[in-house]
Order: C-alpha cells, then sequence, then structure tokens
DNA sequence: TAAACGTGGGA
DNA sequence: TTCCCAAGTTT
C-alpha cells in the first residue's frame, strides 16, 4: 500500500499556495483567468521569458508592452527593421538577446508558419532559446511537463534537499529534483510557482520560511534552522577596469556624430559615439589621439560604467564644431532625436556628461 | 568548462 | 558605499 508521507517534497502544497499568492504580471495568464477559459500566448509567454532573461521584473514591464503594442504578433517582429528592435531594446542590456529575438521571430514566421514549436526540442533549436526558454515556453504556453529550472528554481530546490555541492556544477542533481517533481497537471504553473516562490519567500537573503509552502517537513535547509547557507557557489573573480575616451562632437545645428558598432561583441549592433579602444591601462596621458577628427575637444568628465566582467572609465570630450564634417563612417542626428536610436546606457551617460539636457533623466 | 555578455535596484 | 544579483544563452 502507498503511504503519502509530508517529509518528501510534493507539487500540490505549492500549486495551492500558488493559488492564493501568485503575482499577477501582464504575460502571466493566472490560474483565475485560466479558469474562465484564458489561453497563454506564446508569442507573449516567449518574449517576456527572453526579456526575463538575468532582468528583473520591473525592469521588463515597461519593455513588454512596448513591444507588444508596436508589434503585437511574432510577424510582426520578423518584419520588423533590425535597428527598430534594437533602438527598442536600448537600455534593457544583454543585447545579444535582441538579436536573437529578431532571428528567431523570422524562423518563427518564415520556417514555422508563424507559429512557435510546442514541444521543448522544437522550442531549443531557435535563436536565444536556451535549456530554461525552452523548457518555460513549453510548459507555460503549451502545457507540457517540462523541467523549468533557473535561478529561482536552483535556490529552492537547492534548499528543500540541502545540496551541499556547488553551482554549477550542482545543477544536473538539481534538474533531476525539479523534474520528479515537476507534475503532469499543470507543469506551467508549477513552474511559476517555483519562480514566484523563490521571488518573494525563498529570498537569496532572510528567506520568509514561516510563509511558505514546503515549511512544515519538507525542506531540508530549514530542518538544518540554515536556509541561507544554500544554494552553494563558486567564489567571485575580481573585475578589471578598462579605460578610454569618448568623443560627443556638436555641431551648430545641434546635431552630433554617431556611429554603429559591429554586430558581434559587447553592445553590439548598438549605436555609440565615436571612442577610442577600451584598454586595460592607461598609457601615458589620456588624450585626443582617437578623436574622429581635429577639433578643440574639451574635456568634460568622467563616466564609470560597470559591466558584467570589467568596469569602464571612459573620458569624455566634447567639440563645438561650425558645421558638419565628413567622416568614414557615422551619421550626424539631431539630438532632439537621440531617443529612438538605439544608444546603451553607456553611451547615454556619455552624451549626458557632454550634453547634459540630452536626455529626459540625466541617468539615461 | 569557463568566459563573455548590461543594467538598475535593493540591502 | 559597495556588493549582490535578476525568469540565461552563446561560444
Amino acid at each position: 500500500m502507498t503511504i503519502t508521507t509530508l517529509d518528501k517534497p510534493s507539487a500540490k502544497p505549492l500549486l495551492d499556495w500558488y493559488d492564493r499568492h501568485h503575482r499577477d504580471l501582464p504575460w502571466r495568464v493566472s490560474p483565475d483567468m485560466a479558469a474562465r477559459g484564458v489561453k497563454a500566448d506564446p508569442y507573449h509567454v516567449w518574449l517576456s521569458e527572453v526579456m526575463l532573461q538575468q532582468t528583473t521584473v520591473q525592469a521588463v514591464k515597461p519593455y513588454f508592452a512596448r513591444f507588444l503594442e508596436r508589434w503585437p504578433h511574432v510577424t510582426d517582429l520578423a518584419d520588423a527593421d533590425n535597428d527598430a528592435v534594437m533602438a527598442a531594446w536600448a537600455g534593457l542590456g544583454y543585447y545579444a538577446r535582441a538579436r536573437n529575438l529578431k532571428k528567431c521571430a523570422e524562423a518563427v514566421a518564415r520556417e514555422h508558419g508563424g507559429v512557435f514549436p510546442n514541444t521543448e526540442e522544437g522550442l531549443k533549436s531557435l535563436p536565444g532559446i536556451g535549456d530554461y526558454t525552452a523548457a518555460a515556453v513549453a510548459a507555460i504556453a503549451f502545457n507540457r511537463q517540462a523541467a523549468v529550472m533557473d535561478g529561482n528554481v536552483e535556490r529552492v530546490i537547492s534548499r528543500l534537499y540541502a545540496i551541499a555541492t556547488p553551482l554549477p556544477a550542482a545543477k544536473p542533481l538539481m534538474k533531476e529534483k525539479v523534474a520528479l517533481l515537476t507534475p503532469a497537471a499543470r507543469p506551467g504553473d508549477f513552474a511559476q510557482a517555483m519562480m514566484d516562490l523563490g521571488a518573494t519567500i525563498c529570498t537569496p537573503k532572510r528567506p520568509a520560511c514561516s510563509l511558505c509552502p514546503f515549511r512544515d517537513d519538507a525542506c531540508q535547509a530549514l530542518k538544518l534552522s540554515e536556509p541561507e547557507l544554500f544554494p552553494v557557489k563558486a567564489a567571485k573573480k575580481e573585475k578589471p577596469v578598462r579605460y578610454g575616451a569618448a568623443f560627443i562632437a556638436v555641431t551648430g545645428d545641434g546635431e552630433i556624430l554617431l556611429r554603429r558598432r559591429i554586430d558581434s561583441g559587447l553592445l553590439g549592433g548598438m549605436t555609440e559615439v565615436p571612442t577610442s579602444a577600451w584598454t586595460a591601462r592607461i598609457d601615458g596621458e589620456v588624450s585626443t589621439a582617437a578623436a574622429p577628427f581635429d577639433a578643440a575637444w574639451q574635456a568634460c568628465g568622467t563616466v564609470i560604467h560597470v559591466f558584467t566582467h570589467f568596469e569602464l572609465r571612459l573620458s569624455i570630450w566634447r567639440a563645438a564644431i561650425a558645421a558638419k564634417i565628413s567622416t568614414n563612417d557615422g551619421w550626424w542626428e539631431p539630438v532632439t532625436n537621440l531617443e529612438a536610436q538605439a544608444l546603451p546606457t553607456v553611451m547615454k551617460k556619455a552624451i549626458a556628461t557632454a550634453i547634459p539636457l540630452a536626455f529626459k533623466t540625466s541617468k539615461g
């Protein structure tokens, strides 16, 4: 005879918790909506999942709304102009996501008749869709029993089972545990419940264990009275500093010189002001040697911007010139039209340092 | 396997 | 202030 015990994790208490305490999110079909027959839109689910990669819910919300308003269907995004998509993504970071987003939309439109594949495997073959996103879209949009594992789930699972192996080595074991826990019914809600739990209860610091659906007996980390010990992670590496110069040339007509970065690598495909190379150390004086042309360049400050794997200290130079100077690459853009450009945050900071009124907010 | 790849907000 | 990190993917 089968005996049900409470000391092993079960999806049921979590789903019950989710029914009462789920977050209402713009891209989400909540349980009450599902009960009224509302179905998840794969395009919405996919778009939100890509935007949410390594990005906070709060940051994503306005971008998600603008993308849907401008490109209501995946075929609209497939037909969109590349630079328009990059400009719409500007500020959200990890710009390879935007490049792959566009490629993925094109693949869905042209190779799949405008319909997203409804299996994990089919989704995973698309640009920008990895293990997590494939499982998330399969579960949330297509009700597939896929094991969804993101940073939240890793934290919850590592605590439920008190997994002492450090990340990322522990991922295969964690994935195994998630797969065993994922129910055949409501797999999408289960995945979202795990993520909501990780975001609101099973937080990295000071988890609210008294409110957790696994509080009674299931959580091994809580039994040890040390939930914050999990997950165990490898030590971080030191962040190097790089230096460079950026040049903001302004004409009497109020236009500045911009150019487009190459499609690959850091800020790939985004717009920038001319800059020097970003080198690991200052060789001699900070200078205008890398300026796009000779002019009366004036130093007007330094921008310090922290990327994922290095810190950039950018010396900002400004020159007022009478008229446009012809250059090999780039174009002159009215300062009044900078909001429409694909300018990453670091470039908005650089321009704002030279032209304080260039943007509505000084922080870009 | 490990490094590259952005940003802004909270503690 | 400084550190941490948030629904990861690609190479």
